[in-house]
DNA sequence: TCCTATAGTGGGAAATAGTGGTAATAAGTG
DNA sequence: CACTTATTACCACTATTTCCCACTATAGGA
């Protein structure tokens, strides 16, 4: 399970530095084969390749010709892109996925369980704004009346 | 399975650079052997051709005097052309495609599973767009309770 | 507090990929 | 039938990418 926040540089050829933790859990679950794809809230997700194919799987089995549907699969598989880490432990951030999520030097890694999310610094800042301003009303409904 | 978008950009002669990675996912199931065509949401499709044949065959089995049916054999079975690549791993996209799809200069190639489909910069734009702006609502119902 | 080991950063060089041009061939037209 | 135009195939150059190595910084232990 993947889980924390880390703040990271991408340097000037694109690549950023999967933290020695993080990579080794990483390293762990996929044997360094891993899946890097666009997110409909502009942020990257970042799988072991071993959890992403399923997902994928069932995305392309949806109809292509239904508008919904072909959204989706351009974004989610449209985007997706085969890494590996080098020597260095540090991945190649293509231009077109670092387009999409507007990332430029500073970048947020976050620990999602199954997958991280890669954030640029000011979409990372935006999306704790809204839920700190939403304050109480972040629970969705299926929540029910759940407590920490 | 094709995966991952690149920007490309068509020369002066209308071809397209295949990027290396891309050319031999296809080669290797295909033996150089392409179909491109026409796909109703004015991009265009590429098939390795043995995977084309299949669908090309299913379309035609639609019965050609219903007025759904026949749009559809038009538009995939009429613009279907048969392609190679040069030696520099090349594709010649013909005046008719080019036009159908709004092609000029910027391209986008997105890896979709099966085949890649081929986007004008703004039609690709547009769709990404939609489906950003669309945010929480892509997912269709047989989707259920899906979650990344 | 200093030393050592491990992680992070940056840069450089070789290999590979992309681009554009040219020449030869084929097709179309007068 | 000859000439002109268009298309295709091939070749050479330029740019990019990827891999590797070296340096710097940081953290942990003695």
């Amino acid at each position: 399970m993947f889980r924390g926040a880390t703040a990271l540089n991408l340097d000037a050829k694109g690549r950023l530095a999967v933290p020695a933790k993080h990579r080794d859990a990483l390293t762990v679950q996929s044997g360094g084969r891993l899946v890097l794809t666009a997110h409909p809230h502009r942020c990257l997700l970042l799988y072991p390749q071993p959890a992403w194919d399923p997902i994928q799987e069932k995305i392309m089995s949806l109809p292509s010709l239904d508008k919904q549907a072909s959204l989706l699969q351009r974004l989610l598989v449209g985007f997706a892109e085969d890494i590996e880490l080098d020597n260095a432990g540090r991945m190649l951030v293509s231009p077109v996925l670092r387009e999409f999520a507007t990332l430029e030097k500073q970048v947020m890694l976050v620990g999602q369980g199954s997958h991280y999310e890669l954030w640029s610094l000011d979409g990372w800042r935006a999306q704790l704004d809204e839920a700190l301003t939403q304050g109480d009303q972040v629970l969705p409904p299926e929540m029910g009346n759940f407590s920490l």
